[in-house]
Parts: C-alpha cells; structure tokens; sequence
DNA sequence: CCTTGAAGCTATAGTTGCTAGAGACATTAG
DNA sequence: CTAATGTCTCTAGCAACTATAGCTTCAAGG
C-alpha cells in the first residue's frame, strides 16, 4: 500500500492532482489509514497511469472518463474507444496545422525583424496589421457566430 | 465612433471579450455616449486588431501587454519584441514537435483497434500501459519535481 | 520515549482567457 | 410609440490544475 506521496512520484502525478481527480470522481475514493491517511494498491496505480499517458496524449479529463467506464465493461465493442482515440487524433491534426502556419509567419516575422528600434520592428507591424500577414490564421470557429 | 458590437465585428472579437480586456487594463478604458455605451475609434479598433492577431499567433495576454507597451515607445531598441517573438517561436516549435510525437502514438493506437470487445483493445491497453508505447511524452517539467 | 521535520489532511482561493447568465437601461426600426 | 435588439454591470462558471493556510500524522534520530 502506498500513500498518496509514493503514488505520485510512481505515476509522475503531483499530489494535489491525485486529490483532484478523486475530488471530480475520477479516481474512486481512496481506503484511508488509522490516521486517515490515503492508501492506494496497484489497481489504483494502474488507473491513475492510464489517466496520466491519456492526459500526456492530450486527451480531455472528460474523455478519459468515457474511456475509464469503458474499460471497466471489457465485453462491449471497443467501437466507442476507437471513435475517442480518433476524434483526439483529427483534433491532434488540426492543431497541428494551425501550429505550423503560426510558426511559419513568426519565423517571418523574425527574420524581417532587422535589430533596430521600435519605429521599424516588423515584429510590431505585421501584428498590428493582419494584411502584412500571407497565411489566414483565424479560428473557424469566430467566423460562425453561434 | 463604433459602439462595441460594430467593433467586436469588425475585430472579430466577441463582445464580452473586448469589454474582459478593457477590464484588465489591455484596452483602455473607453469613452462614452450620452447612454453610457461605450465608443471607439480608429486606435482602438488597431490596437483590439493588434491583440487579436497576437492571440492567433498564440502569444499569452502577458506577452501582448508587453508588445503594447514596447509599441507604445516607438524610439527605443526592438530587441525585446524581437525576444518575445523567438521566445513564442521556440515555444510553438516545442509544441509542434510534442504533438507530432503524439500524433504518431494515436495513430498506431488507431491502426492497431481490430474493432473486436473492449478487453482486446489496443487503444485501452496501450493508454493503460506506457511501456506499449514508443515515444516518451513526459512533460519535461514533470521529471524536476520543483 | 520524545521530539522534530517531512508528509499528509481539509478547505478555500487563484490561475488563464474567456463565456454565460441575470436584470436593468439605451437605441433603433417599423 | 412600441417592440426588438443592443448595451450596461455584476456575478459565476469553464478546464485542469496550483497554491495557500492551518492543522494532524508519521517515521526516524537522540
């Protein structure tokens, strides 16, 4: 049995993250010593290991929940899982995207900027002025007001 | 004079969000009408400009301030806008190169679901599992426990 | 056995960058 | 003139933690 100190240097979860997660329910309460003190085994280690590679991979508390009740039914169709896994994929690949245009135009940006004073940093005026800008870097999600 | 619907719109910037910036002392505070609503002109709709594409480019709150006041000096020397740029370069190649790693994890997972029961899934065992995983996500910061 | 220091406990508040709601006032189109 | 929209302030909420305060418990050394 570990306390909640060893648990985390195991998983590579700091402490309060660990109470967190039993705080919004995603780990069940832990067993508590005589002094009421949390204990935890290894299924507990195995569920926070899971939540913490799940969170590494970018996965939202909320899907790492979805996939949690899942893995606690190992006789339904793993359809539900897979659909998780590739919704974080496609959303991986648009940030992806989105990331390498915004490193293209700071690169830009960068470069022009010539080592003088404020008056003449490129840096300043391609932010001040989008039409400096060649790639189109706003949200799909502005354009649609919902 | 815009009120700050037409702004916001003009902006692409929501509504409250302007007035969130005002509140935080990112946009000053701004005239008024004989109503009390708010009104704007041409400086302030460049500088809302100015946050905005900031922000699309990933820049944080803090380091826009930061770039608003350099601009607001126009004689002084533009190496720390030059900094604050390549800092959010090196940050946004970190990120590029953490999510391609990623990218890569979730896509063997995805290949690898044969679409069987839960039990069998490879997307449950390799997130439960990290040593069924190639790459090594750690956070960098989470191996210096400060 | 006792003390001391580290680690644990609870509870609350703060972080970033907004977003949403309530309830009241202002403006504008028909 | 009225109805619909827009704006006002204020407060609270979101994710996913992180930090603080003030306490208790535990393990090791003397």
């Amino acid at each position: 049995m570990l306390t909640i100190g060893k648990l985390g240097e195991a998983a590579g979860v700091k402490v309060p993250t660990i109470r967190y997660y039993e705080q919004i329910g995603l780990l069940p309460e832990a067993e508590r010593s005589a002094g009421n003190q949390r204990l935890y085994g290894r299924k507990a280690m195995e569920r926070l290991a899971f939540i913490r590679h799940a969170r590494d991979l970018g996965f939202t508390l909320e899907a790492i929940r979805d996939l949690l009740s899942l893995s606690d039914r190992p006789d339904q169709s793993c359809a539900a899982a897979d659909a998780i896994a590739r919704a974080q994929l496609a959303e991986i690949e648009s940030r992806l995207a989105r990331l390498t245009a915004l490193k293209a135009e700071l690169e830009r940006m960068v470069v022009q900027c010539a080592g003088g004073k404020i008056a003449d940093c490129r840096v300043i005026e391609v932010l001040g002025d989008h039409s400096l800008c060649a790639t189109d870097h706003r949200h799909p999600e502005s354009e649609v007001p919902s």
